[in-house]
DNA sequence: ACCTGAACACCGTTCAAGT
DNA sequence: ACCTGAACACCGTTCAAGT
């Protein structure tokens, strides 16, 4: 019925379905009414996937950059985005596409960018590194490395035989997952600091 | 045709007409044909994309590992990845669904863990550093960060203060695109070698 | 062996008609 | 104002029938 409501069905039929699960005669039926009633509070399906997307990226939270230092300004947006994308990793692949185009994106990265060349940093270096920021954020979120490995082990043993099994158990892939962005992130940060101005 | 003829139109398509603008009778009709002679040669649309994402993969070189240190080992594999993918930047997002199901992709991941492996990390360091190699690389084809601002610079001049508009012009983003990716992974090996073994 | 026409069960979206 | 049924132009896929 309401606007909201009907985001909160989308993202529902996302998580449990998928992308491609989504359908508006589906989601109707969640909202226990008829495909064509959605048209009534929604323009397209697109658009209702960009609200959703909006909704999503408006609880990423980059306030770290006001005050301390541009490292942990990062470390924190960085940690915000992951946690964020993480509860919903089926719309990653749509969140990724285009994210200079989105409102809430563009406020974030502003912010990102101010907090950067506040530290010193050229306004082409903000640039860079915020996009660096973004490659990191949506990589790991997209391509959820570690949890792929889980259906059979035996496959890997026999004709891989550098990749490491033991971390592959399905029990430790999130973990890794997780320290995974960690190590990418740290070292991202440790790298930039060594040609930090100032 | 012949299935390489196949594979060959179908990224045709995607590359022209985005993954979304595939179907199968486009693409029948891209070969003279009708939709359902189709499968006679592909037994589904998800199998032939697959076999697409494996094309494109096999063409990512990691052999920069054999000999070199590991730094210039995954430079070289970075690299070359970036450049296989952003070749065809629409298909990215399939590509990046679940890169551990993929034949190809785990040969070169062997190849990776591997070097990492002998040049003295260990086999969980070795993974952790794969997936990060990942992220920046699938991050980047993907996000597309830089092209996405190019249309209307009049809407950042007054909304964003500080995103950097000399450098969101036409012209520059794919320079700026370039050399974000370059920085993130220097960054990123910069501070691995920080924290690096031997 | 290879292609086709027709069909099936789906899509997103529109629109006149109902309350 | 809000919902509906029916329709339109599409999908992926199957399969008997044609050469």
């Amino acid at each position: 019925m309401s606007a909201s409501r009907i985001r909160t069905a989308t993202l529902l039929i996302i998580d449990r379905d998928g992308l491609d699960g989504l359908s508006m005669r589906k989601l109707a039926a969640e909202l226990g009414v008829q495909a064509a009633s959605l048209y009534g509070h929604v323009s397209t399906k697109d658009d209702l996937l960009h609200e959703v997307a909006a909704e999503i990226l408006e609880k990423v939270d980059v306030s770290g950059f006001d005050g301390g230092d541009w490292r942990s300004g990062l470390r924190s947006a960085a940690w915000s985005y992951r946690s964020a994308l993480a509860r919903h990793p089926n719309i990653v692949p749509f969140l990724a596409y285009g994210p200079a185009h989105r409102e809430a994106s563009l406020r974030r990265l502003d912010v990102v960018h101010g907090g950067l060349v506040a530290a010193g940093w050229s306004r082409r270096e903000a640039t860079m590194i915020a996009a660096g920021l973004m490659y990191l954020v949506f990589g790991a979120a997209l391509s959820t490395f570690s949890s792929g490995f889980s259906e059979d082990q035996a496959v890997y043993r026999d004709r891989y035989p550098n990749l490491d099994k033991a971390h592959l158990l399905p029990g430790v892939a999130q973990e890794l997952d997780h320290d995974s962005f960690e190590l990418a992130l740290e070292s991202f940060v440790t790298g930039l600091a060594a040609r930090a101005p100032g």
